[in-house]
DNA sequence: TGACTATATAGCTATCTAGTTATATAGTCA
DNA sequence: TGACTATATAACTAGATAGCTATATAGTCA
């Protein structure tokens, strides 16, 4: 577990870079949009029947996901489909849910009694 | 590749925690002081001084990151010395970078007459 | 062409937040 | 005790943004 990692990426545009894909990845309904794409394409209107809530704003946040690479767009006569376009992200969301996993445990031994941190 | 995943976690209030949990981290600033402590426990003072900010500033960054369970707080006297918690967090930045990397190449791939998505 | 549909965008508002300055808190040391 | 130091907090400002309504764009079909 202590193995030697390189170094993080240290420049301000770097780190701009990094926290701005973080950002997008910030918003309960963008993350719901994502979830929605893991079972596949679908367009926009079915995006938005499925996550409840209004294309406008349906639209507007897939653009942002876009913007930053997370989804591509098809369009095909006046329906516009999006899918996963990094499936990278699921592995982030994995390993986030798995970081809160732990933590909520944690934190749930204390009530216990248990030894935590 | 196309290893099943288990379905991303779905109720609202898990979406809001990841959703929480990607917010903390973005922000150029808090990623810097996380990159900052991978070199080890560094006091307020010494984070502040790093990263080139002014010390409430930093002390309200910490105090986000260690809500979040990403840093761990240790006084000794009157000062105070933070930690990472979790280093899953650096696991994260790494995906990032690498699908960031991705990004550019193939966008790059493009200016150069490649073929791309 | 015009009526219709799907998506995107503009403009607005309420909310949030990064950074600032000033101050409070709390520990050390004489 | 008082002077000093390190950190935390309060109060504020400026900028960003999620969601809304209204409207624009663009494709289909008669």
């Amino acid at each position: 577990m202590t193995k030697k990692r390189q170094q993080m990426m240290m420049t301000p545009e770097a780190l701009k870079l990094v926290a701005a894909r973080f950002k997008v990845l910030s918003d309960p309904m963008r993350l719901n949009i994502l979830r929605v794409l893991e079972e596949g394409e679908m367009s926009v209107s079915g995006i938005t029947e499925a996550v409840e809530s209004t294309q406008p704003n349906i639209s507007k946040h897939l653009k942002s996901l876009q913007d930053a690479g997370f989804v591509n767009r098809r369009q095909d006569g006046n329906t516009v489909y999006y899918s996963i376009a990094d499936e990278s992200v699921y592995e982030l969301c994995d390993l986030v849910c798995s970081s809160i996993q732990e933590r909520l445990k944690s934190q749930a031994s204390v009530f216990a009694g248990g030894k935590n941190v």
